[in-house]
DNA sequence: ACATACATTTGGACAATGTCCAAATTAATT
DNA sequence: AATTAATTTGGACATTGTCCAAATGTATGT
């Protein structure tokens, strides 16, 4: 394991512990027994130290969310949930992830281009579950209404939990929030969508 | 108007503009033509500023959030419209919310108290639109679906917006998650709740 | 009008933070 | 073994929120 390495590794663990802005480089330093100046030679500024941390999230995540057309409601949510997952493993950007998009330019940057990425393919496997006969839809504006409700989960999930259900372990609120999501597209399913769902949750 | 009152207003100004942690008490002190002192005399910490800005929208908010048996659906909507534009006005405290309940024990102490009501008032709230036949619901578990849903949106709607929606104007942001909240409460209701929301939405 | 008590404001100190850099050390290459 | 490059150190710097003693201003009672 390279200084780099170490360096990345605690970070995250104290920042997912602690909250990025509340670890100081010092405090980081002494737990890993090297100096600040060290710090820095790797992660010039704090923001590049988060910034690997942000890369590091999104490479997961991108191997995970994938456009499908022959994606089925169950495979849908299950991406979710590992979707939810990566966010506990890097919960400290979800939960400053406000300040870092006001703050971080490259982060912000590279957010945009996420946010739309994910944002069409959620839309475009709502688009695939509605052909398969999974969902049904009015017209555009029930795939858009979807669309725009979960990318709002998805993205702000932990951060409610942090301040609403810290009380309720990690699984359970997983379990919470997937549940919402399965009510969501709940109203929209067909019959044969409904019992996928069902079984979702009840396997949760 | 008084120097304390002075420091409220400038700094929710402030605030607001930059963010909270981004506007430090020089900088604020300087635009005011005052020391750091003397805000520090008033406000002996930054958390005691914030906290006076967070009483002040706590306060605007409870005029306004009331669980009323006579409820319409139009009156709740207009209800959280008026939510929104308190939430515009202190833009500051939402979009660090999460930092706030973590480092703020005031704050997070009052938040809890202020959750549980607001999430008691909506869920009655929704009781009453089923109740005058405005929305119909399966069971329990549909009540608790939109309560939870709605909790969700009115939190952080415009940290999303922040993150997402920036090149729209306030308004149309407001607009975009009124709709959305509007459509949660169309899958739930009756033709004479969904006549009152298409009336709702088409007013926005 | 004056003295006393209280409220407000000032100016500067303090520790902690992220950032930066020259010098020292270690590792790799010739 | 000598030279070059990579890594690590230790300390400086400006900025932050916090704190406090002294100075100034304001009101009250005599």
């Amino acid at each position: 394991m390279t200084t780099a390495e170490k360096i990345l590794a605690k970070a995250l663990e104290m920042f997912n512990e602690k909250g990025i802005e509340y670890v100081g480089l010092r405090e980081l330093a002494a737990v890993l027994n090297i100096r600040v100046g060290n710090i820095t030679y790797y992660f010039p500024t704090k923001d590049d130290l988060v910034n690997a941390l942000s890369l590091a999230l999104n490479k997961l995540n991108s191997e995970v969310v994938v456009a499908n057309e022959e994606m089925t409601v169950a495979a849908f949510l299950n991406m979710l949930k590992q979707v939810f997952h990566h966010h506990v493993q890097y919960r400290c950007l979800l939960l400053s992830f406000v300040h870092l998009i006001e703050q971080n330019k490259v982060i912000s940057e590279r957010y945009k281009q996420t946010a739309s990425d994910r944002n069409s393919a959620i839309e475009s496997n709502i688009k695939a579950l509605v052909k398969s006969a999974y969902l049904k839809v009015k017209d555009e504006t029930d795939v858009e209404y979807l669309t725009s409700s979960l990318s709002l989960i998805i993205r702000f999930w932990i951060s409610e939990a942090a301040v609403s259900h810290s009380r309720l372990s990690v699984e359970a609120q997983i379990r919470h929030y997937l549940s919402m999501i399965a009510k969501l597209l709940s109203a929209y399913a067909t019959a044969k969508g409904k019992k996928e769902i069902e079984g979702f949750v009840a396997g949760l």
